[in-house]
DNA sequence: GGCCCTAACAACGA
DNA sequence: CTCGTTGTTAGGGC
């Protein structure tokens, strides 16, 4: 459930909180998607200092002084706590013990949470870097595919989820089952900008409405995929259909490109 | 378009007419589909005996004394010819010269007659050859697919074209949009039996009402798969539907097992 | 209409 | 709602 302005409240909020700090001890609770043993990570954690956390797509990365990095994938319920007693925590994947009484917790009620320490560099760029060029050419190689399924595609660009999908597509004023190389040049700009405006515009929302999350979502302002409304801001009623095999929210403010 | 009774016809006829000669001459005329150079091909056939022919699914395999075998997989077009002089044949792919100033030539017009020598063994079995307990076990594993596009499926049993698919549904009055994990097990022995005696049936018609043919089609006596019919046998109207990507005909006298 | 390859899609499980 | 994997389908080229 949280998407990229979600992930990177908590991937700033966890920067702030943990930069410098060492972990003084490794549980691993569940280790079916850790990608190595309970002891490799137990080893090469204990006594590592933080350097930084940073979001990559739908990845916190965790950065260690020299060591690798920890991956956390949290699907689609897992969560961060910053806690000074973990004992209370349900569905606890891991947990890194701090200084000061305090414990990094990752949990997940359907433990799809996946661990990978020391991942694989990945090529595919994180979708508030992307370049218009790049947009371009990647919706050019797509043809025949609707947009909705391209921007939500982890192998094109990185981060965009059901929801923020949604969102870009009615700022872009493109249906959703538009295909991709039946996009105009304007389109293909407004989509461009709109991936950037609608997502740091969000991070900028969630950071100013409650900075301190670490789990969950929270999507109550969202013009489009939001089921308390029933019209755009424009005042178009909003359609819900399945589309790219998810539950899509679009109004007749979109072209449909075909 | 030449199906299954057509080739075996093709095969019996060819067998008849080759067994004991030798090949005095080798020519290819296109060797865009030809597995091996043409240099190989004719040091190899040039003085060959005929062993046998035979059908394979919808391939056919000329069989030499202490050789290895020349597969003929005819396509859409391509076909046979047994003739004094090769020169007026057009779309010439092969021409084998025999003794007694007689020519086998292999000639399509689409030019898309692949030519296999010495081909690998295929373990998938003919559509002739197939037990019960092995249709009834495949079926079973795919329970998601439509049996029109099951029977047409040649890396499951080999042979059925999509003329015969439809014939053979009709006469196990299953409709060929049904579920292959939906038929109970009356609709699959009707069906395995529809295999056999469509099939069957169809060679033992072509061979009484022309034995010499090698090349084309002949399809005015199928039931169902047939432009020139309004009604089934039974008198129901017979509807046509692009399914499994080919155009079926069908009519309600079929049950759909969904 | 035949077959292969590829891309797009759907279903399932983890 | 996420990401694999697997199997099926649709389209173009030979």
């Amino acid at each position: 459930m949280p998407e990229l302005p979600d992930l990177q409240l908590f991937s700033n909020h966890l920067h702030r909180r943990l930069q410098q700090r060492t972990v003084s001890q490794v549980t691993v609770h569940k280790s079916k998607r850790l990608n190595v043993t309970v002891e490799v990570l137990a080893e090469q954690l204990i006594h590592a200092k933080f350097a930084m956390v940073k979001r990559k797509g739908k990845c916190i990365h965790f950065h260690f002084v020299n060591k690798p990095i920890l991956e956390v994938h949290l699907m689609l319920k897992g969560g961060f706590d910053l806690i000074a007693d973990d004992s209370q925590v349900p569905y606890k994947i891991l947990t890194l013990g701090l200084d000061e009484q305090e414990y990094l917790v990752v949990s997940d009620p359907q433990s799809l949470v996946t661990l990978t320490f020391d991942p694989l560099p990945i090529s595919v760029p994180d979708a508030l870097d992307i370049t218009l060029d790049y947009l371009t050419s990647q919706l050019q190689s797509k043809k025949t595919r609707n947009i909705k399924a391209f921007l939500l595609d982890q192998h094109i660009l990185r981060g965009i989820g059901n929801a923020y999908a949604d969102e870009i597509l009615w700022y872009s004023r493109i249906s959703p089952e538009s295909l991709c190389g039946r996009l105009p040049p304007d389109a293909v700009n407004a989509c461009f900008q709109a991936i950037k405006t609608v997502l740091t515009e969000a991070v900028q929302h969630l950071e100013t409405v409650q900075p301190d999350r670490l789990k969950g979502e929270y999507r109550d302002f969202l013009k489009i995929h939001n089921p308390q409304k029933n019209l755009s801001p424009t005042g178009k009623p909003i359609h819900q259909k399945k589309i790219a095999n998810k539950i899509t929210f679009y109004s007749d403010d979109q072209y449909y490109y075909k």
